[in-house]
Parts: C-alpha cells; sequence; structure tokens
DNA sequence: TAGATTGTTAATCGATTAACAATC
DNA sequence: TAGATTGTTAATCGATTAACAATC
C-alpha cells in the first residue's frame, strides 16, 4: 500500500469495487488479477498495481479473496470512516442522488437536500428531509457535515457554493456545468456528464470513416 | 486539427465548451487561452493544444472570438450531425437524462425511453414516451437509433444490452456498474458517478494528514 | 515438482509542460 | 514599434506495459 495513488487509479477503483460485488454476489471466492482484466479491458499487471495500492491480499497461485479485496477497498474508500454529506438542488438529478443508496461503499453519506423551491420541502420517500435553501448556513455550520453536493442550475451554483464554503464545507462534488470559485483549503470535484459522451460520440465517428 | 485526438483531450472539450457558453452570456466575446486555463486550473499550452484540435479560431494578441470557438467546439461534438438514442430504465437517473435539454450541444438526442415497470408507461412532461421494454426490438431496429443509454439496475442491465446491439444499436453509453459484454463493432462507454467521488474522498483525505 | 499466479524493477509510451518562433 | 498572444518543437514527467524474480 503506497501513500500517493495516481489519479488514474483512483479513478479505476471503483469500477475494481463494482466488479468484485457482482463476482461475489454470483458466487466466485477467489479471483486473479488476470480475469479481472480481461473482464474490465485493462492490463494485468496495471491491475495488480492498482490492487496494492489498497489491498495486501493477492497470494501466488490462488489470486485474490474476492470477500477480503471488497472489504479493503471499502476500507481505502472510506467505508468505516463515512462522511457526511448535504445536497443543494434536489430537482432530477439531485433527487436521484439523494435516492441512490450505493455511495455508503465509497463512504459518502448524504444526510439531507436543501431547495429554493417550497414545493418540493419536505420529507422524502426515503426518509431523507428537503429544507429550504435560506436554512443552509443553520443546518450546516457547526455540524459534522464536511462534503457539499452542488446539483443546482449554474446561475445559483456559485452563490451555493459561497454559502457551503461558509458553512464550513471542506469538499464540493459540482454537478453544475461551471467552475467554482473557493478558498485554497476546499477542494472541488467537478462532475461532467457530458465528457463520457465526448468520447463515445468520437469513437463512433472514428468507426464510421 | 488533428485526425487523433488523446482521450485526455476529449473528456476536457466539453468543459470548454461549458465555459465558453457561460462566458458568452455574460458579454465575453473574445477571450485568451490563458483566460481560460486560469478559470479551469488547466495549464495554458494545453488549452491551446486542446482547442487546436477543434478550431482554427485564435489570432495573435486577440485571442479566439467566443462565438467562433463554441461553434466550432459544437460541430466537432457533432452539433450538425445529431445523433438519436433511446434510454433503457427510466427510473431517477433515467428519466433525469432525458429531461435533460443539454445533450444537443454534444451531438445526442434522446428521443424516447423504456422501461418494464407498467406505471412509467406513458407520456413525460417534455413530451418524450415511455414505451415497454417489449417494445424496444419494433421501436428501434431499422429506425436512425444508433446510440442506447443503459440507466437499469445491473441485473437486468446485460440482457437490455443485448436487446439493444440486436436491435442494431452501436453505441452504449452505460450508466449500470456492470461490465457489459459486446460484439466487436459496438462501442461500450462505462459512467461511473463514484469515479469522481473516490476522487474527492482520497483528496480530503490527504490534506487532513 | 511444475505451473499459475503475485509483485517488482526496467523500458516504453503518451501526455504535459517549457522554450521559442511567428503574428497581429 | 512593442507587447500580448498564438502555435509548434523539444524536454520533461507520469503512467502503462514488458520482463523477470518470488511464491505457493
Amino acid at each position: 500500500m503506497k501513500d500517493y495513488i495516481s489519479k488514474q487509479t483512483l479513478l479505476r477503483i471503483p469500477s475494481y469495487l463494482a466488479l468484485l460485488q457482482q463476482q461475489k454476489k454470483i458466487g466466485v471466492n477467489y479471483i486473479s488479477a488476470t480475469t479481472i482484466a480481461a473482464m474490465l479491458g485493462l492490463n494485468h499487471v496495471q491491475v495488480r498495481k492498482d490492487l496494492s495500492c489498497t489491498s495486501t491480499a493477492g497470494k501466488p497461485k490462488v489470486g485474490y479473496e474476492t470477500d477480503v479485496l471488497i472489504s479493503d477497498i471499502q476500507k481505502f474508500l472510506g467505508y468505516d470512516n463515512v462522511k457526511n454529506a448535504v445536497i443543494v438542488g434536489v430537482g432530477g438529478l439531485g433527487k436521484t442522488l439523494l435516492n441512490y443508496t450505493g455511495f455508503e461503499s465509497y463512504g459518502l453519506n448524504i444526510v439531507y437536500g436543501f431547495d429554493i423551491n417550497e414545493s418540493l420541502i419536505g420529507i422524502l420517500d426515503n426518509d431523507k428531509e428537503i429544507y429550504h435553501i435560506n436554512d443552509l448556513y443553520n443546518k450546516v455550520a457547526g455540524s459534522d457535515i464536511k462534503i457539499g453536493i452542488i446539483a443546482t442550475t449554474e446561475e445559483v451554483a456559485q452563490g451555493v457554493c459561497d454559502s457551503l464554503v461558509q458553512s464550513g464545507i471542506k469538499g464540493i462534488w459540482n454537478f453544475s456545468p461551471i467552475n467554482l470559485n473557493v478558498p485554497k483549503d476546499v477542494i472541488v470535484q467537478n462532475e461532467n456528464m457530458a465528457a463520457g459522451l465526448a468520447l463515445l460520440s468520437n469513437r463512433m465517428n472514428n468507426i464510421e470513416e
């Protein structure tokens, strides 16, 4: 296990976890790096190198024990140290994220949401509460909430970001298509749905030619 | 403009487009690579190199004309050659994608959706229709629909993928957390929400130490 | 034991950045 | 003209892959 882990490796780790959980479900108790690599279309040396960042589970001839690998990756991603988050903007995407139960494996617990639209305020099916955006500071400042998820329109994203920072948020997961200005000690992760789409289109066009 | 464009560049192009559209809106008619780089936290040489893949708009001293750059990038992404797509699985995420209007800039038009759940079948607010999954082949085979978006649970994703391939789909944008098996001439782009989350968590943990 | 696998070190490849010439 | 900018070529850096030793 290393202390510095490359960006590329970090981006691949969740896909290992997803594959392993799926394999576990169908009864695979041991799996080799070669098998994982073939299934994900990666190089087997790369898989081994990536896995060595999160786990020491490998055994020559046997491969990796699925269970151990899953729990090591979860531990690496923060499963034992789940961070609380709030989401701002609970329209389509925001509501989807708030309802999604799979983030716990990745160390994220979305505790509640905020919106400016009165009609969205209340309690969702999954018991998660939506508050008015005006209550953000009161609810978040001084709490143990350290991550803010922005799923608003781009027009209000910077304002929401400022409120989150004021309330003590240290990490922002930004789904709005805008670049946010934040103080140096706040980390922003921009999520852009269209990036993958650009790759797909380009690869499809190349094949046509 | 080059013929081969690196994966990293392709992934950045949508963020240039988003920034330019936003700048245009606030009245910026000319913009330099240095400014773009500063706003997105990138190197200015890299920005110039990336933009040279999609455009020839740059003028020394002046910079890039925002309008020209926007339309060149849109053209590059396929705005004049919009591809039709269908989406399978119109629960939370699927419905969000179907309702999202911003994909046209990226050359994607989602024409309608499919679901197995009878209660979701009908017409959405945006006039887009949802059909039963059993109608997939009849609707898609022989049509001009070339992209399938999978937003189902992982349990049914491979089956849906097989149906899409059978119906003549050549590109799959996969939001299910599973690796799909497809023939060689079909391109799969896997989208994994958790990848960005892994990066954010890791960077936050590194700062704490 | 032989063979399949892990894990590491060295070589290659690709992407980023630095230096510089060209242009308006 | 001088200076800000573009765009390209060369150097650096980081990530991937190949080769190989270690292990069960």
